[in-house]
DNA sequence: TTAGTTTGTTTAGACCACATACAAACAAGC
DNA sequence: GCTTGTTTGTATGTGGTCTAAACAAACTAA
């Protein structure tokens, strides 16, 4: 019956299964006791028992033995998320592409990086992401360990409409309008996800970083332009197509000065990193020495420079705090050392602009994940897709 | 058992039930059929009669006859939302309180205004709250219709927290840190729901009004301040502690200008009504009567001043669309016929200061629901609480 | 009157989670 | 070493929710 029932409207009974939130606790614990899963989501042992067995049947976790700790009462057996299971990051940027493997546990199993002399075009770089991901596929077949490759996840240093998987504008990468996800999928034959930097570097530190626990989290990285990732009770802010938190832009001066879309008196175009290597006599240096350079040698022409850019910072961040009321603020890429340079001034400035409400319990933190945090964002796109259907992306249908 | 499971965590299973869902679609429509019901759903159509038949049982729907139609097929029994379940909102403003009761089908069923001559205290406000919703209970109870009172609305034109239901800063009532739910919950032994003015009107913006089905809606509500509303992904924008949306305060300039609470170059420094009223040789008057001086008596000096407000109300709007990417942005109060003013400069303005991909779509709207806009958001509050959970606040338990 | 369509109703069953009862595995105290 | 109390795993029956299937009811169109 009901062939033509076509549901118009995703109202669905369903709901989330207990299923999908066991599957998210033993991800986001990586190991876990069954009667620490019998606290945190109120089920009965029963249920846990068998909700637990079907996942190790699905190859999402394995049962490890009892767990020895001293307490009284029969010990618990513990569940390990899978070793096996595997999400693919892909990170292209200006002058490399950069490839990992994490795996449902949270481990990185594979990290290559290929450098660039010169940009290449975005066919080009498609062209050698597939060959790269073919390749670390082979490898992963004939390894001891039977790998299952559960999707891909491109990390984008612009804008993203995740719906569609078109990359709208890449500025530095210089990519328009370009259908990123749907090549891939025809190409990889694997569920491929797009997201912008910044949303999977706050995803991240949402997940297992500085953020780790929050619920309202509003995150800014500067790299050359500034992104930025908003999460509001606990989901990702993304807008009508996408494209939401382009904090970059947000215009918080009559000035002059033009940012990287020739918008005025924007935050880009009034906190950039080029001044501070030019303040400080440098050019093109990593993160790590400008950020040296920055706190050991001050001169009056440095200071002041990094008071301006912290004072449009924290009039952002002011704006922000009024704006989202967020629980934690997290400052990535070189905002971080800004942040580091007067963080007193900085929290003077948003006190000066901000309503005092919104301000108590807010928190301010640097970004705490390194290198990886762009990949452990990437896998966690891939990640929740298959926590929300285990089923679909288990081992046996 | 699980005599001490305490979940920790609220992660339930049960999710947003049937019932729920369906109840949900016959306040949304007032009147619709079995068989829509199946089609939107995706229910079976036993599941829905079964459904309908409880609804009915807890007094939230009136079963119909088989509804008319020239259609082939056997005619689907329609079914009422309840003209008897009641919801009452309480306005209390500067100089009057409000107090009116919206049927659970939307219609209002009752609605009186007591005149201050003089600001009165938060507490001699709740005395009178409690004193005419009393009298208006009383009066409903001997009525030919028998109602039944869900809960309690209130409107409060300051930052709340609404978990707590404490008003933390009412500038024009000049109430501070007061706990009105609590005050009244007390007094009245029914549910209270207390709630900002503008996230109000947009939650019944986006009910019945200009941002009707949409789910990514920013709105603006100019009144002596500018207040503001946030739904994303169809979900209010709350932040950690409730205070989020507060869009007044966004600083878009480095002028000097001060606005109400202290805080410079905002957008509610540079945006007032006062000002118009000024520079129209007017003062105190309605709105009705500002949008008709402004509107048709133009000179030289006003278009001046509605110029540079409309610029200040479109960098501020298009920083909003770059954070937020909405679908519908919805303008209401004074900022309705600014934008009236000139709307061609408005978006002209938007357009320089806005990613154009954010601006693919959007659409700027003036707020379309009259007097009765509070009200029902305000209504809304209580009935979305009895929809979640229709056992609770149905007739038999 | 007949055929085709759409909806309401009844019945049996699948699925999920729970409570209960019992067994198993531990620590602490005697 | 034995008992007691605590905590967890497992097996079983039950209740709730939703579905599929089959049939009856109410309509249009010819």
């Amino acid at each position: 019956m009901n062939p033509k029932a076509t549901p118009m409207f995703e109202t669905r009974a369903s709901g989330q299964s207990s299923l999908s939130i066991v599957l998210g606790l033993i991800h986001e614990h990586r190991a876990i006791t069954r009667s620490e899963i019998c606290s945190l989501t109120g089920l009965s042992r029963s249920t846990v028992a068998k909700l637990v067995t079907t996942l190790v049947d699905l190859g999402f976790a394995s049962d490890t033995g009892a767990e020895q700790i001293d307490r009284v009462g029969r010990p618990s057996m513990g569940v390990d998320a899978s070793k096996e299971m595997l999400a693919i990051s892909v990170h292209p940027e200006v002058d490399y592409l950069e490839v990992k493997a994490v795996a449902f546990d949270g481990t990185i199993v594979h990290s290559e990086k290929r450098l660039y002399d010169e940009p290449i075009g975005a066919y080009q770089a498609v062209a050698d992401m597939v060959q790269v991901i073919d390749r670390l596929v082979a490898e992963l077949e004939v390894s001891d360990t039977s790998y299952r490759i559960l999707g891909i996840g491109v990390i984008v240093p612009g804008q993203i409409n995740s719906s569609t998987g078109i990359v709208r504008q890449a500025p530095h990468l210089q990519w328009s309008e370009f259908p990123i996800r749907d090549l891939l999928t025809e190409r990889l034959s694997m569920p491929v996800f797009v997201a912008n930097d910044a949303s999977l570097g706050c995803k991240a530190e949402m997940a297992y970083g500085a953020a780790k626990g929050a619920t309202d989290v509003v995150y800014m990285h500067g790299t050359s332009g500034i992104g930025g990732g908003v999460f509001m009770n606990g989901t990702e802010l993304k807008g009508f197509r996408g494209y939401a938190a382009e904090l970059g832009h947000m215009r918080i001066s009559s000035g002059k000065e033009l940012d990287y879309s020739g918008i005025r008196g924007t935050l880009e175009a009034l906190v950039r990193r080029d001044d501070l290597e030019t303040v400080l006599g440098l050019k093109n240096v990593s993160d790590e020495d400008l950020e040296i350079a920055l706190l050991n040698n001050r001169t009056p022409e440095s200071t002041a420079l990094a008071r301006r850019q912290l004072e449009a910072l924290g009039i952002a961040t002011a704006n922000l705090a009024n704006i989202f009321n967020p629980e934690v603020f997290v400052l990535a890429g070189f905002l971080r050392f800004l942040y580091r340079f007067d963080q007193n001034y900085f929290h003077r400035v948003i006190k000066k602009h901000a309503i005092p409400a919104v301000l108590e319990g807010m928190q301010v933190f640097v970004n705490e994940l390194g290198t990886n945090s762009l990949a452990i964002g990437a896998s966690e796109l891939v990640f929740q897709e298959a926590i929300a259907d285990p089923a679909k992306y288990g081992k046996r249908k």
